[in-house]
DNA sequence: ATTTAATAAATTGAATACAATTAAATTGTA
DNA sequence: TACAATTTAATTGTATTCAATTTATTAAAT
């Protein structure tokens, strides 16, 4: 029996079931966010901009692993929707400060009931959603600052 | 303290981080997979292939959670450059088969070392990388039919 | 003080994803 | 047989992602 291929069989890769569950989940968003007007990605720069308001972009990006060729576009969207404020740092004009408006921090009122009934659609242990928890952060930090990769 | 909102922190996500991590490993294979002329999702297409030639696309995109609105344009791609077939299946000319041409199959060949180099940066023990794999797929057999997604 | 380097955001262009619709082929049924 | 319902791909339109480039601003060095 020839092994050399092994690596290269589905069932053996890990990115992939990563990639589908991501994608599976974020679909699972869509229609439970669509009232509130919002994306999967407005959704978490809401999530964000709720527990640390007034923000620089670079600094979102660096928490939600975006950078501005996403978040700017997105920001305007937002921005015209009435969600949140753009406006460049008067100490330094190159940053630019992320603010909820009052609008955008009611909404986090109207967004409380989103994580329980995703979670509802979630069929798995508690264990084993904090053992997934764990393993998932366990990437986001060696990745960090890779040597594999430049960010 | 109020715990009404606990569950809109970005911490107590799931599908956060596993959305930022499944994007941090895509971006980990550009570069690994540019050399081969593929993308990630090109990759997998032809990973499924190298498993199973002359498959329908319905039957591609169950394997990869994929409609027929991103494999189509992306076959399209993979025809152009000669690395597999698209010809309508003469039983029943509703479905369209796929197959690796020579040079499609060849690429395989290229490809095995990537699974190892791909490996190599992601740093995590055995055991949590086939505990990670096993809660992975919870998710994904979960949503295969599931009451919450019309999949 | 000038010039150079570094930093941040915006822009551009390519490649997905995916919902929704359309078109063609097939199946089931009256 | 006719016709309605179903199935499969393809198409269309919207929304990301991200690498690479550009522009503006600030910091560092000469």
């Amino acid at each position: 029996m020839n092994y050399e291929y092994e690596g290269l069989k589905l069932k053996n890769q890990l990115c992939f079931p990563l990639y589908a569950s991501s994608r599976l989940i974020v679909r699972l968003y869509g229609p439970v966010l669509e009232p509130l007007g919002l994306t999967y990605t407005k959704y978490i720069v809401m999530l964000a901009l709720w527990e640390k308001d007034n923000i620089g972009l670079k600094e979102l990006g660096g928490i939600l692993f975006l950078d501005s060729g996403t978040l700017t576009p997105l920001l305007k969207k937002l921005e015209i929707q009435g969600l949140v404020t753009r406006e460049r740092n008067l100490e330094d004009e190159r940053n630019i400060n992320i603010k909820l408006t009052d609008r955008g921090k009611r909404l986090k009122e109207t967004a409380k009931d989103i994580p329980a009934k995703i979670g509802s659609c979630i069929n798995m242990s508690a264990r084993d959603l904090k053992e997934l928890h764990r393993l998932l952060h366990i990437i986001l930090e060696n990745n960090k600052e890779s040597q594999c990769l430049g960010l």
